[in-house]
DNA sequence: CGTGTTTGACCCGCGC
DNA sequence: GCGCGGGTCAAACACG
């Protein structure tokens, strides 16, 4: 039972399709041997499928416990009402928070603060219409350089130094597209020095190129179910829990702005199950199992 | 030489 | 209207 095994009730021993009868094997053609390793892709790919049902259900429910608990805030309890004076938009919000057991990547939904009081110079309607995310990071206090690994790519057009916090904060484009609209800003924490905030302003408008995740299909926009396996393969990611999108941070690669429509999960697991059965590696390791399977 | 970063100047909204 | 301060621009610079 590994992990995947175990998280999503699977057992691959429970599997009858990858049993095989010892006594046939040396009987069987090589044909033979195709068809039941297809059929075994077949079962595979039911497997994919049934696991991001799995996920889903997770998800709605999580959703479901979020909606109950009232604002989505993860960190923040309390937004208070400041007078209009014009000042950074989230020092103030650290002051309230408890950093204390932030991991490298806590991450905030901001559709809370986007609200009048943390504009950025932005008019009303670009702000309701604009996501704004926030994440946090865990780096060493000593370091300096305010780079947030977020598998986007981004270019820094500006560093200031904020009345509130004496770390400078800088500002980013996305360049990963010339078309991309979306804006990251990064400052320490005022609290914890070792705390980087990173707020993400727009939506990409744009894939995410996935850094070889799943093997052979590097640039392909997974979505949420990407996100959602590979949540499994980088321990440190972020989870955006407020809205339907998952977010992968600091060593993690994966950034899905927003879950897509159930057609967009459709076609996402169709991807997914071709992905993984025509993966040269994933064949291999497939068989090396059921050899070492057969020979035991 | 191309690309990315730095940094001072400038822009602009807001409060007084 | 003025000053403050956050955000952006763009020339200079660094680096491979």
């Amino acid at each position: 039972m590994t992990w995947l095994d175990e998280s999503l009730g699977f057992d691959l021993n429970a599997n009858p399709l990858l049993h095989h009868d010892q006594t046939t094997v040396s009987d069987k053609s090589l044909e033979e041997e195709l068809n039941r390793m297809s059929a075994e892709n077949k079962s595979l790919r039911q497997m994919v499928v049934e696991m991001l049902n799995k996920f889903n259900t997770m998800q709605n429910h999580l959703t479901d416990f979020i909606s109950k608990q009232g604002p989505v805030n993860l960190m923040t309890s309390t937004t208070t009402t400041t007078p209009r004076k014009r000042k950074a938009p989230y020092d103030d919000e650290i002051k309230d928070n408890d950093i204390n057991g932030i991991t490298s990547s806590n991450i905030m939904d901001s559709n809370s603060i986007s609200d009048d009081e943390n504009s950025w110079k932005k008019p009303r309607e670009y702000l309701k219409s604009t996501k704004i995310l926030r994440t946090y990071t865990k780096i060493d206090p000593s370091d300096t350089s305010l780079i947030v690994k977020d598998g986007y790519q981004w270019k820094k057009y500006g560093q200031k130094v904020t009345k509130d916090n004496p770390s400078p904060r800088a500002y980013f484009k996305c360049s990963f597209a010339p078309t991309c609209p979306v804006k990251k800003k990064v400052q320490k924490s005022i609290e914890d020095r070792s705390v980087l905030i990173a707020t993400y302003e727009g939506e990409h408008n744009h894939s995410l190129h996935v850094e070889g995740t799943f093997g052979s299909t590097t640039g392909v926009a997974l979505g949420s179910f990407a996100s959602s396996i590979s949540s499994h393969l980088h321990p440190t990611l972020t989870l955006d829990l407020t809205q339907s999108g998952l977010k992968c941070n600091d060593d993690g690669k994966i950034s899905s702005p927003k879950i897509g429509s159930l057609g967009l999960q459709r076609y996402l697991i169709e991807q997914m199950a071709s992905s993984i059965a025509q993966d040269p590696i994933f064949k291999a390791s497939l068989a090396s199992a059921i050899n070492f399977r057969k020979s035991s």
